[in-house]
RNA sequence: GGUGCGGUAGUUCAGUUUGGUUAGAAUGCGUGCCUGUCACGCACGAGGUCACGGGUCCGAGCCCCGUCCGCACCGCCA
């Protein structure tokens, strides 16, 4: 037997008993006549100790990160740590056995490393020893059982779906996957299970789920890996509001079990509008005020060229900020100039402690007109309004990057304060002056409003831009979180569909005949959602990088660092798959 | 595809502004001392292709050009 006990469990009631313990070696002190030797293993830390001259000089063979095994008995301390779960106790080594030796790691395996981000990926093993990788595994393993749980409790199937399917070359690059019996043709990796999960609705299986593997071939950041895990549901005859209200408990349940946290009202819910309206996004971050307001009727033609040449102006109040300096300031306007955030300028009105209004405009405006400014911003002494003009759907979200870096700057984004919020009603269609045709915002099966189904059908382009669809988004703290919509099970809807998109029967037949045809056969009215689950567990655990609760993450290139995938192929393997050779960058 | 920041002991960084003799610190590693440590302490020691290639210069870790790699972001992500 290699162990009695775990690293993590023995307490002063177990005193006077011979325990054998096994795990890492985490740290050696010697002391002359004495030496201790904290022993890790998933489930904490137990110093081991030894005064016997012969131990003593076993102990001194021992490296960091050994195999050892320690046989002893617990005792209590003779001074105690109140910082460790087992510092009441130690071990007094009776026998030590070398289980597997280990070279020096190259970085040390502790709460806060000195490793860099590189290295503790290439040898990601060993970072995964860490306690905050750890924890956050734990956490990822618990809100998943979690997830099961409410959703089984609520009569939904987990059912797996293939993850060798069609390629649908609407929305994200595939993963493709060349197929050996099938010479020339390829298999493509799921971006989601979207079709999957609608014909399991028209099979009948009426509320399902899957925490599943998704692909998608694009440029990764911060909170996008290429393989990704969602929480992928979908539900038979409901409405927008039953989905709405299902996985509103579902998150209610996680945040209370996980979180300790309680939400007693319903979660707001804010149409599309609205979230660009008065934050400049689409997943508006709901911690902290500094709401965009639309000034354009108080400043647009009076005179100053800027904004008369503009289809909006408007701003936010960011609160205390009156007393930044003129350097401060053009480090924000150069901030805000940059291609990423792409604003032409900025300009401010600062409220003065004393009550007089300071202004990078007040040349071009009137004391009276800047006031009323200020008191559109409900402007208190002290607020420094930050303003900027343009095209409105533009600058929308210019001032929305910039209400995000003010409340970092503030520190009003507090990682472990939480405000959900679902986003309704986003447009049914997207232009896309590239290629001169709509897209479909969420995906062409997303079902149009009921209000809006007359502009729909109108074959209008700009009554059809009009059209909003019966979908949603669930936000947390600025992070879309999950996103679904009603799908269209109406074959009349699901036709004039395709044809706004401009694809024409044989286009639609070719890419989602198998869907369509399915539908021919009683498809029930359904809707869905998915949540990104690797941004949901790394929300919860106050992150903002979803690499550190994923096991094995792929770099900024799509690298493994720990096995160097991708990597290159064999010539047997090409020829089996007929594939000639790959192209030179 | 683009923008920004970075690459110097095993590791994390300083040194680059103003080019100049032998490139530093901390930590880790090794050796010795130390019987109550738990960020142990003290002493000594080893440890460097300054990412790579080219250029400027009497002289380059430092300046210039290019390449590669890492991170964050924009585009992209139905």
């Amino acid at each position: 037997m290699y162990r009695t006990h775990t690293c993590g469990e023995l307490r002063l009631a177990d005193a006077g008993r011979t325990v054998t313990l096994a795990g890492w070696v985490q740290r050696i002190r010697k002391m002359g006549g004495m030496s201790f030797i904290d022993v890790r293993d998933r489930y904490g830390i137990t110093q081991a100790v030894t005064d016997d001259p012969e131990m003593n000089a076993e102990v001194a063979k021992l490296g960091r990160e050994f195999v050892i095994q320690v046989i002893g008995t617990v005792r209590e301390r003779e001074s105690k740590n109140p910082k460790m779960d087992t510092g009441d106790i130690e071990i007094r080594i009776e026998k030590l056995n070398v289980i597997n030796p280990s070279v020096t790691p190259p970085f040390t395996i502790e709460d806060v490393s000195d490793g860099g981000d590189d290295l503790r990926m290439k040898y990601r093993y060993l970072d995964l020893r860490r306690n905050p990788l750890k924890n956050n595994l734990i956490l990822r393993h618990r809100m998943a059982q979690e997830v099961r749980r409410y959703l089984d409790a609520h009569d939904f199937l987990e059912i797996e779906t293939p993850f060798l399917i069609r390629s649908t070359p609407e929305g994200a690059r595939d993963f493709v996957v060349p197929s050996r019996m099938n010479p020339g043709e390829f298999y493509a990796l799921p971006q989601s299970p979207q079709q999957q999960k609608q014909l399991l609705m028209v099979a009948g299986f009426d509320r399902y789920f899957q925490i599943v593997k998704c692909f998608r071939d694009e440029d990764l950041r911060a909170d996008r890996q290429p393989e990704f895990t969602q929480i992928d549901c979908e539900m038979s005859f409901v409405e927008r509001d039953d989905v709405l209200d299902m996985f509103e408990g579902l998150m209610k349940h996680m945040f209370e079990v996980i979180l300790n946290e309680k939400f007693e009202e319903p979660f707001l819910r804010m149409s599309w509008n609205d979230a660009m309206k008065f934050y400049g996004s689409d997943k508006p971050d709901m911690r902290f005020g500094m709401l965009l307001r639309d000034v354009t009727d108080l400043l647009k033609g009076k005179g100053f060229g800027v904004f008369d040449s503009s289809e909006y102006v408007g701003g936010i109040c960011v609160p205390g900020c009156a007393g930044y300096s003129r350097k401060q300031l053009d480090e924000l306007t150069d901030w805000v100039k940059r291609p990423q955030v792409g604003a032409k300028g900025l300009i401010y009105i600062k409220v003065e402690e004393d009550g007089n209004i300071k202004s990078s405009i007040d040349k071009y405006f009137s004391p009276e007109i800047l006031r009323e400014v200020a008191g559109r911003f409900e402007a208190d002494k002290g607020d420094l309004i930050l303003m900027m003009s343009g095209i409105r759907a533009k600058t929308l979200v210019s001032l929305g990057t910039l209400r995000i870096e003010m409340g970092n700057r503030l520190n009003l984004r507090d990682p472990h304060k939480y405000c959900p919020l679902w986003v309704v009603d986003f447009p049914l269609l997207e232009w896309d002056d590239e290629t001169q045709r709509f897209y479909a915002t969420h995906h062409p099966f997303t079902a149009p409003s009921q209000k809006d189904m007359e502009k729909f059908f109108s074959n209008d382009k700009e009554q059809e831009a009009e059209v909003s669809s019966d979908s949603y988004d669930f936000v947390l703290n600025g992070t879309e979180v999950g996103g679904g919509s009603i799908r269209i099970h109406d074959a009349r809807i699901q036709e004039q569909m395709f044809k706004v998109l401009g694809f024409s029967r044989e286009d639609a037949d070719y890419r989602f005949g198998f869907l369509i045809n399915a539908f021919k056969y009683g498809a029930p009215p359904h809707g869905g959602i998915a949540f990104g689950f690797d941004r949901f567990c790394a929300l919860f655990g106050g992150q903002d990088t979803i690499r550190d609760f994923i096991a094995f993450p792929k770099n900024n290139m799509g690298r493994d660092t720990m096995d160097d995938a991708p990597a290159k192929i064999d010539d047997v393997q090409m020829k089996e798959l007929y594939l000639k050779s790959t192209y030179e960058k």
